[in-house]
Order: C-alpha cells, then structure tokens, then sequence
DNA sequence: ACGTTTCCATACGTACGAGTATGGTAAATG
DNA sequence: CATTTACCATACTCGTACGTATGGAAACGT
C-alpha cells in the first residue's frame, strides 16, 4: 500500500490525525486559546509550512479536532454506560467517571471554559443533550415518569458542571480525596434516591 | 469644589468610574474578552487618548472594573439574603434571584466562561465562597450539622453554576417560562428538604 | 532512471490590538 | 488675562499570530 505499515511511531511523516490529536492535549492542558499554529507546530517539531499542507486553517484544525473528540466521547457514552444493566448503578458511575479518562474529561473541561467559541458552542450543545438524555433515560428506568426524568437529568448534569467549574477555579483540589469521596456519598443520596 | 455638582450626566467628560461602567456592560453582553480599548473608546464616543489618560493599561482597567463588581456583588447577598429571617426561603430565594438583578448577574455568568483569565479566576474563587458560605450557613440553621450542611452548599452551589452553563450554551433558554417554574420546583425541593 | 507526489522549511505579507508621543482645546485658577 | 490643568485626538511603534508564496528533499510510481 501506500506505507509499508506502521510507519506513524518511526516518526517518518505526520498525518493530519496526529496534528488533531496534539491539538486535544493542548486543550486538555491550556484550553482552546493555546492553540495557535506555529507553537503546535514546534510541539510537533517542525513548522507552521507542515501545518498548512495538512489543514486548510486554524479553524479546520479545531473542526477535525472537536469532531473527533466528540465522536470519541459518544461512544464512550455508549459503551461505558450501555454495559451497565442497573440504571442506578448507572448514574452512579457517570459521577464517578471524573477520575478516569483523565484526557477526554480535560478536554471536556477545557471546552466548558471556552463555551463562548463559536465553534465549540455548538459542540457543547450536543454533548449535553447527549448526556441528558441518557441520564434521564436511566431515571425513567428507576420508574420516574418523564418529565419528571427530565427534571432529575437536568438537575444532575448541572452538579456535574458546577463540580467542574468548581474544580477548575482552585487550581489545587482543595478537597482532599476523604472529603471528596465523602461529598461524592452526599450527592449521589441527594439526587439518586433509594425509592 | 473642583465641579459644579451633577456634571457626570451633562456629558461633559468621563471619569474613571463612567470607563469601569461601561466595561461591565461590555463584559455581560460579549465576555470580558471583548473589552479592547480602543472599541470600548468608540462605545463612549471618544477615543484611546482619552482612556490612557484615565488608566495606565488595560489591565487596570478591568482590575477597578472587577473589584467594582465585587463589592456590588457582595453587599447584594447581604442586603437582599440577610433580610430574610427564614432560611428556607432565604435559599429559595437565591435560585430566584436568577431572574432579578440582570446586569450584575449577567456579568457573573460571563465572568465564569473566562474563568481562565488571570485577573478573574482569583476574583471567582472570592465570589463563590462567599456565597457558599450563605448558603452553608442557612442550611445549618435548618438544622443540618456543619460537615452535611457542607456538603449541600457545595451541592446547590454547583446547581447553580451548571444551571448557569447551560442557560449560556443553549443562547435561546430553550426553557419557557413555565417549564422553568416547574424545574425551579422541583430543584427546590430536592435540595432544600422540608425536614 | 525520471518525474510526480508528499511533506516540510524559510521568508514574507497582513491584520489586529496594546501602548506611546505629542499636540490641541476648554475649563479652572491665580 | 495668562497660565496651568484636565481631557481628548492623531499618529505613530511594536508584538503576536494567521496565512501565503516558494522552494527543497525524500518517497513513490512507472
């Protein structure tokens, strides 16, 4: 074929899919802003000639990015939390999957902060409705009726994205991993009721 | 004196505070990114001369804008919550407060999709203690022990916060107004149990 | 072997916004 | 009335980051 296998860790040529993927660590770590071309280029090791062969612009380059996350955070969605049969337990692990996925969750959290993009507006848009629906899914298991579901997922992704929020101001934790865990406890019998 | 009384209305020039003013109204419609100095010159009427002579930079500017709003901000929760004997309905009456207050509140929540910038993390980390701190105190003269009444001003805290996200995501509420009374409701009661 | 394609370097052009330098005008002051 | 002070206009410099133009080198096709 045209590459002889296994030619992207020899470090041979960049593909445009490495430039995305290098612009999400970016997000993840320094938000959106950062990403200017010639600074990623650098991160990269070459230069902003590379750059422009692969994208037609920064704004394509964010584009292909934020779609490929969002791809990757929807089947995310779907297979971590389809796996699960008990809807309670369901919820349960969408709060608790803050830990792991360290980088798609950064990513996340870095584009709650930019919500004002005009690319990312959109994008986050989505990816809320997404979610919700799946929260309020559960909670119609659990055997609300619907708009009562829709109340409960909208109340319980707004605790997530006040948590996130919170989280982001302290740039230290501030809550030490007891307390958290303990907070984690509190919010889960607030919002996930046992009957 | 040095002016002849009521001069700040007659349009005769500008003082700091007319620049701080503006600046806040800048920041609640387009985000504090959009405070560059030479448009919001034009939004006077005037132009950079006569901001550099108010100011030594931009920075400044938004700094005496800032601590402006926070003071504002923070008599605000003291009138208009200490007023309230019942402490129910004085955290009812802090979701509420969403509707009232448009302009103070609209640069809080622009204020929080900037939560990056230098000068405003600091000031969101200030402001969002204060007002958990009302609210802890509130829900421990309801009669939860300090570490559970912790826990639920983090809690309802966050419902804010995340509330507040989605509400700028979606730039159509998206919500009529009665479907938000009915989730109003209903997080309400979830949050602040009758007993 | 030779041309084409792929990938990248270098050098430039350009737009925007912060900040400076300097001068002008009206009001206040003596 | 003359002069200082307060306020503002105009015209620059400068740093940053996007985008373009062009050429070079290695890999590939035939």
């Amino acid at each position: 074929m045209i590459q002889s296998i296994a030619k992207k860790k020899e470090r041979s040529t960049l593909s445009a899919g490495d430039w995305e993927q290098q612009a999400l660590i970016l997000i993840a770590e320094k938000g959106i802003r950062a990403v200017a071309v010639e600074s990623l280029a650098r991160r990269m090791g070459v230069t902003k000639g590379s750059f422009y062969w692969h994208f037609n612009n920064r704004e394509s380059l964010l584009e292909q990015s934020l779609i490929r996350w969002e791809k990757h955070d929807a089947t995310n969605l779907q297979t971590s939390l389809s796996a699960i049969e008990d809807p309670r337990e369901r919820l349960r692990s969408f709060f608790r999957r803050t830990g792991r996925e360290k980088l798609t969750h950064n990513v996340y959290s870095s584009l709650c902060t930019a919500s004002d993009h005009p690319q990312v507006e959109p994008l986050l848009e989505r990816v809320a409705e997404r979610r919700m629906q799946h929260i309020e899914k559960a909670f119609e298991e659990i055997g609300f009726d619907p708009k009562e579901a829709s109340h409960r997922a909208r109340l319980t992704y707004s605790a997530y994205l006040g948590f996130l929020q919170l989280q982001q101001q302290h740039q230290t934790p501030s809550l030490s991993s007891e307390e958290f865990e303990a907070y984690m406890t509190h919010v889960i019998a607030t919002l996930i009721p046992e009957k």
